[in-house]
DNA sequence: ATTTCGTTTCAATGCGGAGTGAAAGATAAG
DNA sequence: CTTATCTTTCACTCCGCATTGAAACGAAAT
């Protein structure tokens, strides 16, 4: 039966020097606004922040505090980063609680974060589209003005589909931390479109 | 009620069939659904998918009749969208009005959209965390972990840097509608990737 | 078995950003 | 000038989504 210091609630972390707990809290700010920018949840993005910066695996009790959100939030929001891949559970001999760690190599990250994307937001937009253009083929022949609408539908989705060789191409890049071949790539890029410009015309 | 209202303001488009119709709100709700997704205003999406479907300039209550939405808020989205450039003013003759029109063009429309994203998320972002990073270097030297977090901001700035030069290369082939371009690239890409792999190591 | 320590769920609540609409502002026509 | 027509603003309201917290659940220790 481990006895433990009557020092209950007040856990400050000890070892962070004042302006080391102001950048701190800046980042997390700024993170969490960054992504409630881009539609991913505040609190999700500040608790990815914390680990990032963390020099330690931390368990929910130390994300609630420094945070200053209930357990609830802490647990569903670090399921959800555990799901998304960007954050994992480890353990620590002599205690029963989950501790947590954030992938700290960015381009690790950034892999993740578009993979996830892309699964979970890509499909569906294509299915609905299809959708879109099922509905109008239903029965008569289109008129012109239906066949104009399906034009534009099979424009996005043509485009898309683009997009995604495109970004299909690019993760395994990213995954293997080669920013030296993103440059030689991006020369590339410039390089075709330098020899290509003027070819293409819209007739 | 009655069976038809002599109203001459119910202006229902009479040219559209009802799948056409329904195919229509299909395809604005999944613009909108997925924009906000995206951290972009639902309604400014709408309109936008309105806009891009419609075959014909459209003016404020034409898009406030079909979308259930005030003036005001009309208004404030359209505005938005003139300043985003993803949508144009424009006038007929013999009325006051304005008009509206959204590009048609999906490599447009997407390069449009990266390019302002970039323009109001990438810097702010940049400089935020130069912020963090003068926090920390004010007055004292580094302590170790202070000077980890100060490693991981740079990694991330660092990245970031990398990746804007990379949207910046691509950026141009969006604009020129090349998709054939890109698809080069795109092998080129894989290329590079078969001929250096193994030649990275971690140590 | 019971107790203890941790985690997860979910109905109820709260908050911030989106939307409203009336009033003010613009601009062209008379 | 005044009127008529259309646009813009902004203080207030409202709604959706995030958050809460207490209760249920689970699993290790005893």
């Amino acid at each position: 039966m481990p006895d433990r210091a009557p020092d209950p609630l007040v856990a400050e972390e000890p070892s962070l020097t004042p302006r080391h707990q102001e950048a701190l809290q800046q980042f997390i700010l700024l993170w969490g606004e960054m992504a409630s920018h881009w539609g991913i949840n505040r609190t999700m993005a500040q608790i990815h922040a914390l680990l990032y910066a963390a020099e330690r695996p931390l368990d929910t009790d130390e994300i609630m505090e420094r945070l200053q959100i209930s357990r609830g939030n802490a647990n569903m929001n670090l399921r959800a980063l555990v799901d998304w891949d960007l954050v994992r559970k480890t353990h620590q001999i002599g205690s029963r609680k989950d501790y947590y760690t954030a992938e700290q190599d960015v381009w690790k990250i950034t892999t993740t974060i578009i993979e996830q994307r892309r699964k979970r937001e890509i499909k569906p937009v294509q299915q609905a589209l299809a959708a879109c253009t099922t509905t109008l083929r239903t029965g008569e022949p289109l008129t012109n003005e239906e066949a104009q609408f399906v034009d534009r539908i099979d424009n996005l989705a043509d485009f898309i589909d683009v997009f995604e060789g495109f970004t299909s191409a690019f993760l395994p890049f990213l995954q293997s931390r080669s920013g030296e071949q993103v440059k030689r790539v991006i020369q590339f890029a410039q390089k075709v479109r330098r020899t290509k410009n003027g070819e293409h015309d819209d007739g």
